[in-house]
DNA sequence: CTAGGATCCTGTCAGC
DNA sequence: TGCTGACAGGATCCTA
């Protein structure tokens, strides 16, 4: 589920509570979602590969975090003036933890950070931070938008001529760190059909394609996520692209907002895919 | 090699 | 009410 955006609000929000805080223990509840040893340094730095969160220890390893659809990160402490919680929406931020969905466990000394999930794709993997580099998710991620231009990413395209445009920004070996929400978003403004085959994207309409993405994941980390990343207060303030800028995603039945045009839902590329019949056409 | 579908897992919701 | 199938903000594996 959480895509850049979510992931960038996490690793800002993580960052301002755990560097410099140490591990005391690590507790695993569901064996599926932890890989490697556990282990129990300081935190020295936080980053971000794509939809992919690194921890960096003082002990030269690394938690390597991916949430898939629907992991969450839960921090608990007085740091954080309560919880700092994103990842897979959910209405129970506020639950009493570890509840049903948390996989593990991550205790600091001043802290807790809990990793739910409730289909278990997701996972937390130890490795030597010497090594992030070269895992074999983290090494065939291709450049996120903001570092791809339109002749990059139109070039890439041809490699996937017969498959939908859709299918192919969902490639993170092409494009990136783009996901359901933010493809159909980016297609939606950039007036590209998702079915269309990639072979027939002209090179400016994938500049144009780029620069909507951009837009609209940045619009998405100015507000915290797509998802609920927020402090949880008692007044339950939250982050809410989906509310606030999402134009088709689950919109299906809302008028266009440029063209009044009805919203449909259906599907491409094996996701629920949303699209506006009018702006968006089949054929070029 | 590409393209598309099945698969991992739990939970919810629509329809009968 | 209880069952069933479809679907879900991701990525990989398998098959043709």
């Amino acid at each position: 589920m959480p895509e850049l955006p979510e992931v960038e609000t996490i690793r800002r929000g993580l960052a301002k509570f755990i560097i410099h805080e140490k591990i005391t223990k690590i507790e695993v509840l569901c064996e599926k979602s932890f890989i490697g040893e556990k282990t129990t340094g300081r935190v020295e730095n936080i980053r971000r590969f794509g939809k992919a969160l690194i921890i960096d220890l003082d002990n030269h390893k690394s938690l390597m975090i991916h949430l898939r659809m629907t992991g969450q990160l839960i921090y608990d402490g007085k740091k954080a003036k309560g919880r700092f919680a994103a990842g897979h929406p959910s209405d129970n931020f506020t639950d009493k933890l570890p509840n049903k969905q948390t996989r593990v466990i991550i205790y600091f000394e001043h802290g807790t950070l809990f990793f739910n999930d409730q289909r278990k794709f997701g996972f937390i993997k130890v490795i030597e931070t010497s090594e992030v580099e070269n895992d074999s998710f983290i090494k065939k991620l291709a450049k996120e938008p903001w570092e791809m231009n339109g002749r990059e990413l139109y070039d890439k395209l041809q490699k996937h001529p017969n498959s939908s445009i859709k299918a192919v920004i969902l490639d993170q070996t092409v494009i990136c760190g783009l996901g359901n929400i933010y493809a159909d978003e980016s297609l939606f403004m950039a007036k590209i059909h998702p079915s269309r085959k990639a072979k027939t994207i002209t090179e400016k309409e994938a500049e144009q394609l780029i620069k909507s993405a951009r837009e609209v994941m940045e619009k998405s980390i100015d507000s915290g996520g797509s998802t609920m990343a927020t402090y949880v207060r008692a007044d339950g303030t939250k982050g809410d692209y989906l509310e606030k800028f999402a134009q088709v995603f689950r919109h299906e039945g809302k008028p266009c907002v440029r063209c009044g045009t009805t919203i449909i839902k259906t599907r491409i590329a094996g996701r629920g895919t949303h699209l506006c019949p009018h702006c968006q056409k089949e054929t070029p």
